[in-house]
DNA sequence: GCCGTGATTAAA
DNA sequence: TTAATCACGGCG
């Protein structure tokens, strides 16, 4: 299947789900780069609080949600930069946020982005993600994937399939008695420790992959 | 969001 | 006693 399909055919909610377990991978030109997908949200849109594009608010920095699914989306918070994939059809501005892999390819050179740190710590969160794929800029933002270094494997023989697909409200929206901020959008492997805020005491063995 | 630090709690 | 978890402040 096709980026332009497989990001456009189903509900937003049901591809973050589908995408976890999926090889993602970066090509910086001298190393290749990424893991497995651990954990991922959905922005579902002007209906959506936590979403950049709630209300229909549209700028430049964030045309990405507005353009077709399979669009390259990165967004910048002080120094720290977040990768994300639009979905649905052009000016549905929904979309999907990459927020923790389980390393698996090129893990020295993420090391050294990562300043040496290892581990658990290497891609554990969205902004330490990029860093070890060594981003620190939106030259990507609004490309196309398949026109991209980033590759994202939809290959059903590549997937690694978890145990359980766990949900919680997303992270960092505010809590309050928003009902947006309450919604399960966010998935994640169960007992997988590169999730990011998983406790130790809740890692599982196999890293929660069947 | 990420990081380092120190306090608090839980395990053994 | 040690490890794990939590709480916080600094960062542009």
């Amino acid at each position: 299947m096709n980026y332009s399909t497989y990001f456009t055919n189903k509900p937003t909610a049901a591809i973050t789900k589908d995408l976890i377990g999926r090889p993602l991978t970066y090509n910086d030109g001298q190393n290749i780069m990424g893991g497995y997908i651990v954990e991922a949200e959905a922005y579902l849109g002007v209906k959506d609080r936590a979403a950049h594009s709630y209300g229909g608010h549209r700028s430049p920095a964030n045309e990405g949600l507005y353009r077709k699914g399979g669009t390259i989306y990165i967004y910048a918070q002080r120094q720290y930069f977040f990768f994300d994939v639009a979905t649905q059809e052009y000016n549905e501005p929904q979309g999907v946020l990459i927020r923790a892999i389980e390393p698996v390819w090129g893990i020295e050179q993420m090391i050294k982005n990562r300043g040496g740190k290892d581990g658990v710590l290497l891609t554990n969160g969205p902004a330490k993600m990029m860093q070890a794929f060594g981003i620190h800029d939106k030259k990507w933002n609004l490309h196309f994937l398949s026109d991209s270094p980033f590759k994202i494997d939809l290959d059903d023989n590549h997937k690694k399939w978890a145990k359980e697909i766990k949900t919680s409200a997303r992270i960092g929206v505010s809590q309050s008695e928003l009902e947006w901020a309450n919604k399960k959008l966010r998935y994640y492997v169960a007992g997988n420790p590169y999730v990011s805020r998983m406790k130790k005491s809740a890692y599982q063995a196999d890293n929660g992959w069947r």
